[in-house]
RNA sequence: UCCUUCUUAGCUCAGCUGGUUAGAGCACAUGACUGUUAAUCAUGGGGUCCCUGGUUCGAGUCCAGGAGAGGGAGCCA
């Protein structure tokens, strides 16, 4: 490697060394004697200031390095004169690997809209804000595998097409080779999917559970961590139609130590971010949400309030002239309920014991005969991060359910062969990993935690 | 999908009860300036007023339809 990460050139320790460095330029600023060039290379949110003699170096070739330049420079680090920055360096050698012509590259020096952002995705993690989001994103990703691997858990990868339908947890985008224009039809006249590619109608995942559990019935302790799709028409700020999942899957595990690990990673993934990426969420901090930090400490500092859907509702009762939807026993809660529940005990939330025809299929039924042992994590802002339950082991108690739902067996035949060999208590619960960065970034539209969003009617890039 | 707001220069926006040549700041170009920090100062170039149709002597402005975006809601993670 011949260059020096921009991180380290701007360690104190850099200082009095001949280094070498490679970026894209940021600004360029000075006048007939000194040009400074502020130098980012993605390895911090920091750029490297490289200070430059215009008779040493030329004018001609300083006229060419403009915003959005990749060049490469040598030179000494020394102690900078400036107020800006601990070191910068004294350049000696200077050539250009790509020009970016200052008439039509889009980003300026100045700060731009997110919505103008998201229409230059190509061009957005070039900016700091996106550098930021990008490297914390990426820790995430680090800090949930490492957790996980520490703790004896297997990272299980589900298949990412699917041949059923029968998740249930939304509309699913279709895979299939056949001739769009003029499918192959049967006798009754609908599409022949025994010629299709995989002889049978196939779409891609909204979910790895069902076969998560698959693997915890064996392995003990399992997650996924992948690309989940939904072809839901969801036009809002919290929801892609492709974003990335983690379900941990636990034999053994009853729905109270589903909470505890749930709470557990939670906390531990946020102080990860605490830890590791502290220049890039105070970045944040004072860019976007002032009270980032704070409630990032809080999070990890407090126990999360732990209370039955049944509770909740006794909570919420008394305030339904508050509320648009007026709330009794038995209906969903809506946001404007789960900002208040939040908002009451300030901070994370998580309901237990939904009533059962509210909740999908494969959750443990109660005894009461009414509730099932779902469990629902509310963050603030975020509503639901994570949505689990501890999973009906009983086979006749399942696929009782399953018919009262109108969930075909047949479908799912290899589901139900687990509760029939070797059934065992066990738990899980999904994680929206776009979620969870949108509460570490303190970003407020989940298009902006993902490089390259999936919307409806956007795929671009 | 529903409700609501918006769409004018590369970007962020102003543009009054419809009126003749559509503005500002930033960016960009040129020049000035002995160390700047979103540098500063001066000068200059830059427009399909989202699209289609309508009302009117006259539409950036009013009306209808469409497209795209933001916010809220639903579906959920």
């Amino acid at each position: 490697m011949e260059h020096t990460l921009v991180k380290e050139l701007l360690n104190a320790a850099s200082i009095g060394k001949h280094a070498i460095a490679k970026g894209w330029v940021r600004t360029k600023r000075g006048n007939k004697n000194v040009a400074f060039v502020a130098l980012n290379d993605g390895s911090t949110i920091h750029n490297l200031q490289l200070v430059i003699d215009p008779n040493q170096m030329g004018e001609e070739l300083l006229k060419r390095i403009s915003t959005g330049a990749c060049i490469r420079a040598a030179g000494n680090i020394v102690a900078s004169q400036g107020s800006g920055q601990a070191t910068e360096m004294q350049v000696t050698e200077l050539s250009i690997y790509g020009e970016a012509d200052a008439e039509t590259y889009p980003l300026q020096k100045k700060g731009h809209t997110l919505e103008f952002l998201r229409e230059i995705a190509h061009l957005r993690p070039r900016t700091n804000t996106f550098g930021a989001v990008l490297r914390i994103r990426h820790n995430m990703a680090y800090a949930i595998n490492k957790y996980f691997n520490d703790r004896g858990f297997f990272y299980l990868h589900t298949p990412i097409i699917t041949g059923s339908d029968a998740e249930g947890a939304g509309e699913m985008f279709r895979v299939s080779v056949l001739n769009a224009e003029n499918p192959p039809r049967n006798e009754e006249g609908k599409i022949d999917y025994t010629q299709d590619f995989f002889g049978k109608e196939t779409n891609l995942t909204v979910s790895g559970q069902l076969e998560g559990e698959l693997g915890a019935m064996a392995l003990g302790k399992i997650y996924t961590f992948g690309p989940t799709f939904r072809a839901e028409n969801s036009n809002t700020p919290r929801h892609l139609a492709e974003f990335w999942m983690i379900e941990p899957e636990m034999a053994f595990y009853d729905i109270h130590d589903n909470m505890d690990l749930a709470e557990d990673m939670l906390k531990y993934l946020i102080q990860y971010a605490l830890d590791n990426c502290k220049d890039d969420v105070e970045f944040l901090n004072n860019m976007y949400d002032k009270e980032l930090l704070a409630r990032l400490q809080s999070v990890v500092e407090k126990p999360f309030k732990r209370m039955s859907y049944t509770e909740a509702i006794d909570v919420l009762i008394p305030h339904n002239n508050q509320f648009e939807f007026k709330t009794e026993w038995g209906t969903d809660l809506q946001k404007e309920h789960e900002n208040f529940l939040v908002s009451h005990f300030g901070g994370p939330v998580i309901l237990t014991d939904y009533p059962k025809h509210i909740k999908a299929f494969y959750m443990k039924q109660n005894d009461d005969g009414k509730t099932v042992r779902a469990m629902d994590v509310l963050f603030p802002w975020i509503g639901e991060i994570i949505g689990g339950s501890q999973r009906e082991e009983d086979y006749t108690k399942l696929t009782t359910r399953m018919a009262e739902m109108n969930i075909p067996e047949h479908e799912l035949w290899w589901y139900l062969d687990t509760r029939k060999f070797g059934a065992c208590p066990h738990a899980g619960f999904g994680l929206g990993f776009e979620r969870l960065v949108l509460f570490v970034t303190g970003m407020s539209n989940i298009r902006d935690v993902i490089p390259f969003p999936r919307t409806p009617k956007n795929a671009e890039f």
